[in-house]
Formats: structure tokens, sequence, C-alpha cells
DNA sequence: GAAAATAATTGAGTTCGTTCAATTTTGAAG
DNA sequence: CTTCAAAATTGAACGAACTCAATTATTTTC
């Protein structure tokens, strides 16, 4: 574990990781040659390939450690939601939308669900796909949570809702990020406006 | 209009095309090179480009063919919806996933979707998300002809129901296609056990 | 500590989508 | 029918992701 070996394929790992951020942020996906990260990251371009099977699996590193983070903010509002479910939604949702641009362009984000729908059984894209169901379950979650405080009718499928519920915001994310001129405010209208409905149907 | 030159190219467009078609049902999409399709088509590589300007926008011609299918039976189904919310939702979409699998492979709909979502500003791609688009209003105009008939509650918003319903439907048509495993029956099943409680919330 | 074995790095080479300057085909004018 | 302009075709050349045989670095063995 600490041989010079191991610290230098961690340092490598890390060094390309960074080197890739950076450039991903600066410009377009498509533009970054993996010469470039190489370069950067002080690597030949065969050695890259030997950290990460292809220039897609390396973005959807990046993306990985995104979804994560915002996993853990969702388990916070999960565990102490807000009392009513228009403002539970709002706030779990909205939190997941501006998280997701911390640290990853909407360009970065369009070209990792384009290779997780094209290529859906590369490792990472397993991974990122078990990340989305993830979070599907953690909206399950909070509806049962409500449901549980007495603030969800109790005679309603928590799971279907929620599977609903994430499939609209996650689809909506998908038009949010194909269109770079809409904005993170008109996205959250925009779904807030699609629960109400929900919301309305679901108090008791 | 009756040129030699206009016949000739109307002529070399359909040869494209059907080559293209019959070789991405036949392999992989990605393992289709753009020599085949020339060759198919008795067309030199430079000439293809002259007709499609990617290898993707030809795809996406053919996935376009597909929809507008789609969206004439889904036009049917509006004008005269069976007499209960969960009938009038299951014909609607078993419709829409059972035609999606007429002349396209699991794989072209990945690739398709997958440029529409890298891709966006494309001539095509704005031709498919347009499409897409339709296909949600269809979806919120058989919400509305139900709540005409007296079917659906009054007081909800149609549109608003529509998009979430909408979205479901893709998204998990998403799955679908991503997961080479996953049946139609199952597919439909999944989504009426979905629909299930909305059902059950619209009807008055 | 030297030698053998194992692991990792390297960059020139391959493949395939895409481009473009040269050539050929078609249509129009006289 | 010839000539010329416009449009279309062509395939060799280019760029970038990815591969692999040769080389170098590290670890293990004695």
């Amino acid at each position: 574990m600490t041989g010079l070996r191991e610290k230098q394929k961690a340092d490598r790992t890390k060094r390309i990781l960074q080197a890739a951020a950076q450039l991903f942020r600066d410009m377009d996906y498509g533009a970054v040659r993996i010469d470039d990260i190489a370069t950067a990251a002080e690597v030949s371009v065969g050695t890259f390939y030997n950290y990460f099977e292809t220039k897609g699996d390396l973005l959807l590193a990046i993306v990985v450690m995104e979804v994560e983070e915002v996993l853990d903010f969702g388990k916070a509002i999960v565990a102490d939601p807000p009392p009513t479910v228009a403002e539970a939604l709002s706030r779990l949702i909205g939190g997941y939308y501006d998280h997701s641009l911390n640290y990853l362009s909407k360009q970065m984000w369009r070209t990792a669900m384009a290779i997780t729908i094209e290529a859906p059984a590369t490792p990472f894209s397993n991974r990122f796909t078990h990340l989305d169901r993830l979070l599907a379950e953690q909206v399950c979650a909070l509806i049962m949570q409500l449901q549980t405080r007495g603030i969800v009718r109790p005679d309603i499928d928590p799971r279907a809702m929620g599977e609903v519920i994430f499939n609209n915001l996650n689809m909506m994310f998908i038009e949010f990020v194909k269109d770079d001129a809409m904005s993170l405010a008109s996205l959250n209208a925009n779904v807030a406006r699609q629960n109400a409905p929900l919301s309305t149907l679901l108090t008791r």
C-alpha cells in the first residue's frame, strides 16, 4: 500500500483528474485533446489510457464526485424535511439543481449524460446510473418521510410517486442543460409549476 | 423539379437512407463506417457529406421518420380516447412504446438520444427536440380531452400533469433502451404502476 | 546487492469521421 | 452543336481517439 508504485499511481490519477477538470471547465469538452490532458498532467498519452479507459470515462469520474456531494446534501433534507409537501419538494429539488453547476458546466453534463445513454455498459456508466437510482430513492424516501409525519396521505404508493417526481425533475434537468440560455430560476419555476398539482393531490 | 439533377439527388438521398437504415439495423451503429454506407449507396464518401452533415444527422433523419409515425398513431387515440384515465394513458403510452421498435433498434435509439443531448443545436437535433415537444403536447391534449368529457377532475392543470406524465414515460423509455435485457412488457408494467396513483388522483 | 520477474510508461502507428481542391457532370445560352 | 457557368462528385489528406510492441522503472528473489 505504501510502496513507491502505489504512491505514484495515486499521484498520477490525481494529476490527470485535476488537469482534466480544469481543462473541461475552461474549454469545450470536445476541444480538449487527450494529448492536452496528458501534457498538463505530465504523463504520456499511453499512460493516460492506463488510468482511464476512454476520454468519456474520465469525464464521468469527475461527474460522479459531483453527484456524490448532491446525495449528501439530500440526505440532510430527507432527515429533517420542511413542513409542507410543496416546500419539501422544492427544497430538495432546488438543492439538487443548485449544486449541479458548482463544478460542472452544462456542456460537461450534456456529454456525461450522452455517454451514459449511448454506452450504458461501461463501468463508469454503471456507477453513474447507480447514483441516479440512489437519487430517485432519495425522493421516494422524502415522500415516505412526509407520509410518516402525516403530511402526505397514507393511501399513496410513495415509490410510484417518488419515481414519477424524480423522472420529471431529471428530464427537466436534461432540458435545462440542453439549452444554454435557460436559467436555474426558470428551471426551478417550471418544476415547481409541474409539481403543484401533485403536491395538492398528495397533501391530506 | 423534374430535371435530371433533381431526380438524381432524390435518388441518392433515398439510397443513402436505405443503405444506412439497413446497416444500422444489422450491426452496431458505431461499427458502421461512413465508407460502408457510401459503398452500399454507391456514392463516394465526399458525396455522402454533401447529403448529410454528419453520421449522426443521418441517424436522426431515420429516427425522425419513426417519431412522425408515432405522432400520427397518438392523434387517433386523443381524438377518441378510452373511457377511463388509466386505460387512456396505457393505450397512448403503450402505443408509443410498441411503435418505437418497429424500425429502430435500442442501439439506434441510444445513439440518437445521445446526439440530441450532446449536440442540441444541430438542425436535426432541433427537429427531434421539436417532435418530442409535440409528443408532450399530445399527452397534455389527452388529459384535456378527458377533462372535457368529464372523466378528469376539472380543477387540475392539464398541462402540468401532462408534462409530468410525458417526462416520466420519456425517462422510462430511456431506461428501457439503456438496458438490452428489459422487455417491452416490463416497461409497460412499470409505467402503469407509476401512473396508477396519478390516474386515481386525476379521476373525479 | 545483483538478477530475474513483474508492472508501468512511452510515442509512433492505426482507424475512422470529416474536409477540400481538383475533376466531372449537368443545364443554359447562343 | 459548342461553349461556358454552376453544381455535384470524388478520394486523398487531416485530426484526434485509441492501441501496442518496445523500453524503462519497481519489486521480489536468492
